[in-house]
DNA sequence: TTGTAATAGTTGTTTTTGTAACTAACAAGC
DNA sequence: GCTTGTTAGTTACAAAAACAACTATTACAA
């Protein structure tokens, strides 16, 4: 009772879910071993190592992650000295997060294993295919407007 | 403290999980809501109703699924009347899986579902990017052999 | 045969995530 | 000033995933 016509293997979704479990393995062993940091502890800290000092909300909105995600990868971030978190002072409500000299460190390093890292993975394909394949991948995510609340 | 020459929204497992995860979300709704199912779930019906008959050390295989999450899958797919179990004479460890006709109607429908989204995925893109896309999802997915116990 | 290892699948326990409800601070209208 | 609504972030509880230990069965070798 096979489709001729429709292959599992060939569904976008499942395609992508394969291809980025696959390929976030072994980068996720290095900041786990090194660091014990988790998926969403590591994108924080890439956040603020890469853009600098942000609230928790901004990270959100460019991470797609939800809020209550940031906030416990936040207190377990300040908790091991990665981030400090500072109130300010015109609203009250809002956090400024920044990286310690030891989040500085952890984030240079990754984000160097990072750099080589990708190198490795598309190392097969052409520099356009490359190009090419990460414009797709953009426009994929792009298309879905942000679901989150 | 930014470096020009690494952008997050460029590293490829990134990229891959935000793809993966925006384009999975419109699909999910539609099978958890008709189905009440859960992703694994859905992909043990679509390995049972794509392929036939297997075991569940098969569909992991397959699937690169850890047996627990299959086991679990499997168990409510059953209370459900959505596959049938049965065990192998020859050898009384293994059981078969199949998918009763409740299975093959949800299968068929979800089936068509997918094909459809898949094509409403993939609708920016030309042929050759589209085919392009597909295989360079399947090597960089193959790129790593199978990472589970 | 009997003892050791391997395989199929399950169960129990701990982490992690998702969802919803919550507090605190601000904003705007009246 | 008060009420109503909104936003930033946290907390509590339920759902799901990960990991490890387990049972049952088969294989294989001394």
């Amino acid at each position: 009772m096979s489709d001729a016509d429709f292959d599992l293997t060939q569904f976008l979704p499942y395609l992508l879910n394969q291809a980025a479990e696959a390929s976030s393995l072994e980068f996720q062993k290095i900041y786990k071993d090194r660091y014990g940091m988790l998926r969403t502890e590591w994108r924080v800290l890439f956040h603020l190592g890469l853009y600098g000092r942000m609230t928790a909300s901004e990270i959100g909105a460019r991470a797609n992650m939800h809020k209550t995600k940031i906030s416990r990868a936040v207190q377990r971030l300040a908790e091991r000295r990665f981030v400090t978190r500072t109130r300010d002072d015109a609203d009250r409500r809002v956090e400024h997060l920044a990286l310690t000299a030891q989040g500085q460190a952890a984030y240079a390093d990754l984000h160097q294993v990072a750099q080589r890292y990708d190198g490795d993975l598309t190392a097969g394909l052409g520099p356009d295919d490359r190009v090419a394949l990460k414009k797709m991948l953009v426009a994929l995510s792009a298309k879905f407007p942000a679901g989150f609340t």
